[in-house]
DNA sequence: CGGGTCGCTGTGAGGCCGCTGAGGAGAATC
DNA sequence: GATTCTCCTCAGCGGCCTCACAGCGACCCG
């Protein structure tokens, strides 16, 4: 097993290549964002611990473009707690797991063990149907590459349903996830926002499967 | 996938489970601590939501105690946003992710497909008779990779058909499951439907058995 | 061959479903 | 405090679906 380590505090990386060597893995240490972007894309690594706060460029940003370009090696990131980042952004940006500093080093390996068990993830983080994509980090929804702005509902019901494209998604389905499921909201709020939904992105996006629901093309 | 849900506000549990479970996901609850650590040792599950505010034994210590004895369990943890404890804590303690009430439930499902880390999703299956396809996710019927556009009735009529190939189905019988059991509607509607499909999918795929019912063939 | 039963289909009325514009309540912003 | 934004309810309308009805054709019997 090949791992690579991204990690500018040598003392760390220093502690980690010793310690995950120890536990028989191949590791190489890289310093610097660019550095490790490089070495992840062809390395042949089989997973990347790699830390958020990195010279040159961040730990989000090393992820990113590397699922933009379609690789989906295994990647467990480090980032201090009191960052400015928080872990939903980790996990959004398309991090696999994340650990926040200070880690036992136990659960690092846990983790570690668990991210190479479980292999690569297959799905992208950014959503994509036809022309449309969906970021939910930047939570920002592009048309054939023209922004489009969303209220908060709007957004979350086209992120329901680009999650399941091409499926019948029925109304109760959708109050249920999209809306609290607690308040009990008339089914008509369904289909204002869906009228919404379409004028911002196009009618025919937007089927109506008439007494079942609502499908995205 | 099978689903530990650990939580004590009935409510909320309910929810889960219900949501979840349309979701696809085989769903248990416990409402306890001891319960939920119990049921985490022996029940086989891909992952597990805990709440932080149990009974018995606190989400925190169900962890820890978990983790202690080496179970690795992927655990989504859920607490309010103003108790005592905060995130740091949790995470420390060896939970995955975490979630601060109130939450939207796309979040959830988002971070808990994180967690999960699933491969393509399966297809509920799909059925097949001849040239007909009948996809009951996409709630979409094919004729030779042609597409019949169906309205309700006919689309639940020949979903009923399609499920018993070649066999004899009576028309009373196709009242009580096609139609509104309560209703009671003439048998000629049946006939009328059948006529309507007859013209879409074709006259020689629907066998009439005169005096017993119809056929798909 | 003729009568009777069963099934098919064109017609049309009634109703349900979904769409939309208007507007009020509440939150956020200035 | 005023304005804007967002969410959601309500009511009206338009269209498609559903289904009863009746006439006709098909099939089965003596």
């Amino acid at each position: 097993m090949r791992l690579l380590v991204v990690e500018d505090e040598s003392r760390l990386a220093f502690a980690l290549q010793r310690g995950l060597q120890a536990e028989g893995f191949a590791v190489d240490v890289e310093s610097t964002g660019p550095a490790g972007l490089d070495a992840a894309r062809h390395g042949g690594y089989d997973a990347m611990i790699l830390d958020v706060m990195l010279p040159g460029l961040s730990g989000y940003e090393v992820v990113r473009r590397l699922r933009a370009e379609e690789h989906w090696l295994p990647v467990l990131m480090l980032s201090a707690k009191d960052g400015e980042y928080d872990q939903a952004d980790g996990l959004d940006c398309g991090a696999d797991d994340y650990l926040t500093k200070p880690f036992s080093y136990v659960v690092l390996l846990a983790r570690l063990r668990a991210l190479l068990r479980r292999g690569a993830p297959e799905r992208p983080t950014v959503l994509t149907v036809g022309d449309l994509r969906l970021d939910p980090a930047r939570r920002r929804v592009t048309r054939a590459d023209v922004e489009v702005a969303l209220t908060t509902r709007e957004y979350a019901l086209l992120d329901y349903l680009m999650r399941r494209p091409g499926e019948v998604v029925s109304k109760t389905e959708l109050l249920d996830h999209v809306w609290d499921a607690s308040l009990d909201t008339a089914p008509n709020a369904v289909e204002v926002y869906v009228g919404y939904l379409r004028r911002k992105i196009g009618r025919d996006r937007l089927e109506t499967v008439r007494g079942a629901g609502y499908r995205l093309a």
